[in-house]
RNA sequence: CGGGGUGUAGCGCAGCCUGGUUAGCGCGCAUGGUUUGGGACCAUGAGGUCGGCGGUUCAAAUCCGCCCACCCCGACCA
């Protein structure tokens, strides 16, 4: 391709909206372009990428025994409303109506439908296991789009979905998928991490996401340092400090005037924040609910949201806690009662707790479960924070930040359940169909393969991903000489089945090389009167610092070599 | 949805506070010329519903009100 022919146009200053390093350099290089929040246009560079991304993807997908296939994005409403999960998207769901008033959906994914798909085509376990997926756009109404193509509404992603006998069936699938992203990353050039994730509201036993470690990240990584365990952080865990073993003292009223939040009452106590209890109220589905936790320990939502089985969470407002009669500062649940209380495990981990009294400027000492209070539900529902202990090896956490590139996840029968996905085993049993799903962000992907392969000049494509392998780059106008030259080996690297990009334009050398940078091809070739004096061509990795030359006929074999 | 911010040419911005000719600057773009190893130079030129609607005023990019869009933080987010 002739960078004159080329459709995009590499810009001198980065859009003001831009922050992310992927972002930026996607608007500056031309290759994106924004249409709406969350809503982009790719342009031809953006879209080579795109699609040998997807390539990757199919090769691999195919290579562990999964069949492509495309379900549509427009689908009824009423599908979602069998699932249950026209609730648990809520807003997220992008609908309309058609000319007929009918209600119908922009999918967000597509399970309700390869579920569907599926009780309609497996009735016997000969027909299990298999992998069916799809390359395809989906819609969600996310409340906040962000990063450039990291947080979108509409995009692009490779979905996969299991089906088997049985668990240990599932197991066998799920690994064999593990694997194959694995190797679509390392294809991509990619490096990832593998964390334990949360499985949402849906259930499930496993589920693991793909990170591409990036500052820029939506995701927290909890991992250690010595056993190499990893998690999102809204799903990790940590070995929870015990305290030292006392016996329990009786219960006894002290006025603490002015102290509300735990730092204040464990100052005014001269007691350090882990012998304290403390109280949050959340407002569970319109109900409030009463969590109490050790006091240096901060409640975790998601894993609050998963015990509770919930879909609408938040720390409930000063009226409602009001209403329900929580004194703010000084509640606990030492003689609550008509409120449901949940607990993190770790108020076991101790005695002689401060708690709140339900009192105003009043708590109590040496509160002790269960001896002074009842909980309705006791769980693990705490925040890990970097410095805690490994629950595995003891070893420390330490925290970093990921953008999410590949999600896989044990459904279970969750879905063939609610749909009635059936098949006979072979004692002619009717079972539910055991399910997994298995998803890549195509866009994400590229937006993550930036963050990680860039420098000040802008992006290094790895080589299986980049739009072109080579930059090829004539300088000095329209001198004849240099111009023939130029389309000589334009024409034989072309002829050698290489993609290059042709910059033939008639600009000053430090555009050229500016672009070159900016766009990032793995190779850079330069043919100028200078590199023509000892017949040759500059020929610089984009990776490398120094150049080397290489005569005219032995570019193509240079290039081959320096690309593997 | 809560908090903060921004909307003026394709991109980056000034002008607004303190209303007053044909609304500026840089980059980019077009034409001609001189240049050519790290974002050259000269000349000429094209390009604007000043986010939208309404109000105040003799007069609004500028003041007031409402709305919209976009960005950031949070909430939210298989």
């Amino acid at each position: 391709m002739r960078l004159t022919k080329l459709f995009g146009k590499t810009l001198r200053e980065v859009p003001a909206e831009a922050e992310t390093v992927s972002h930026q350099l996607l608007l500056k290089s031309g290759m994106i372009h924004q249409v709406a929040a969350g809503v982009y246009s790719y342009l031809p560079l953006a879209w080579r990428v795109l699609r040998k991304i997807e390539r990757i993807i199919r090769e691999e997908m195919d290579a562990a025994g999964g069949q492509e296939l495309s379900m549509p994005v427009l689908q009824p409403f009423e599908i979602w409303e069998e699932s249950g999960r026209d609730l648990a998207f809520g807003k997220g769901l992008f609908t309309l109506l058609d000319r007929r008033e009918r209600k119908l959906v922009l999918a967000p994914t597509h399970e309700e439908l390869i579920t569907d798909l599926a009780r309609r085509n497996v009735q016997s376990y000969r027909d299990l296991p298999r992998m069916l997926y799809q390359i395809q756009t989906k819609f969600r109404d996310e409340p906040r789009p962000r990063g450039g193509l990291v947080r979108v509404r509409e995009f692009t992603m490779k979905d996969l979905y299991s089906f088997d006998v049985d668990e240990v069936a599932l197991d066998i699938s799920y690994q064999r998928m593990l694997q194959a992203y694995k190797n679509v990353y390392a294809r991509c050039g990619l490096d990832t991490v593998v964390v334990e994730a949360d499985s949402g509201a849906i259930g499930g036993k496993d589920s693991h996401e793909f990170m591409v470690i990036a500052e820029s990240g939506e995701d927290e990584i909890i991992y250690c340092n010595g056993c190499g365990w990893s998690a999102n952080v809204e799903k990790a865990t940590f070995a929870k400090t015990s305290l030292e073993c006392e016996q329990l003292l009786s219960l006894e009223e002290v006025a603490t005037p002015g102290a509300k939040t735990i730092e204040e009452v464990a100052r005014f106590l001269g007691v350090p924040k882990e012998r304290t209890l403390k109280a949050v109220f959340y407002s569970v589905d319109g109900e409030l609910v009463f969590v109490t936790i050790r006091g240096d320990i901060e409640v975790n939502e998601v894993k609050l949201k998963n015990a509770l089985k919930c879909s609408d969470l938040r720390l409930a407002n000063d009226e409602e806690g009001q209403e329900a009669g929580l004194v703010a500062g000084s509640a606990s649940a030492a003689g609550l009662s008509g409120i449901k209380v949940v607990a993190d495990d770790s108020i076991t981990l101790g005695q002689n707790f401060v708690v709140g009294a339900n009192k105003a400027d009043v708590h109590l000492k040496n509160a002790n479960y269960p001896r002074d209070f009842k909980v309705d539900l006791m769980i693990d529902i705490a925040q890990a924070v970097a410095g805690y202990q490994c629950i595995k090896c003891g070893g420390d956490l330490l925290s970093t930040r990921g953008i999410e590139v590949g999600h896989v996840f044990k459904l279970g029968t969750a879905f063939s359940e609610k749909q009635g996905a059936l098949y006979l085993d072979r004692d002619g049993n009717q079972k539910p169909l055991v399910m997994g799903c298995y998803g890549i962000g195509i866009g994400r992907l590229l937006a993550a393969a930036i963050e990680q392969n860039h420098d000040e000049k802008g992006i290094i494509w790895p080589v299986p991903i980049a739009p072109y392998h080579v930059y090829l780059c004539a300088l000095g106008g329209e001198e004849g000489e240099i111009v023939s030259a130029a389309e000589a080996l334009y024409a034989e690297l072309k002829e050698r089945k290489f993609e290059v990009l042709f910059d033939d334009r008639t600009e000053s050398a430090g555009v050229k090389f500016n672009d070159a940078d900016l766009l990032g091809m793995p190779a850079r070739i330069v043919v100028s009167r200078r590199t023509l004096k000892s017949n040759s061509a500059e020929v610089k990795l984009r990776s490398e610092k120094d150049a080397e030359l290489v005569k005219l006929g032995e570019v193509a074999n240079r290039l081959a070599i320096l690309l593997q």
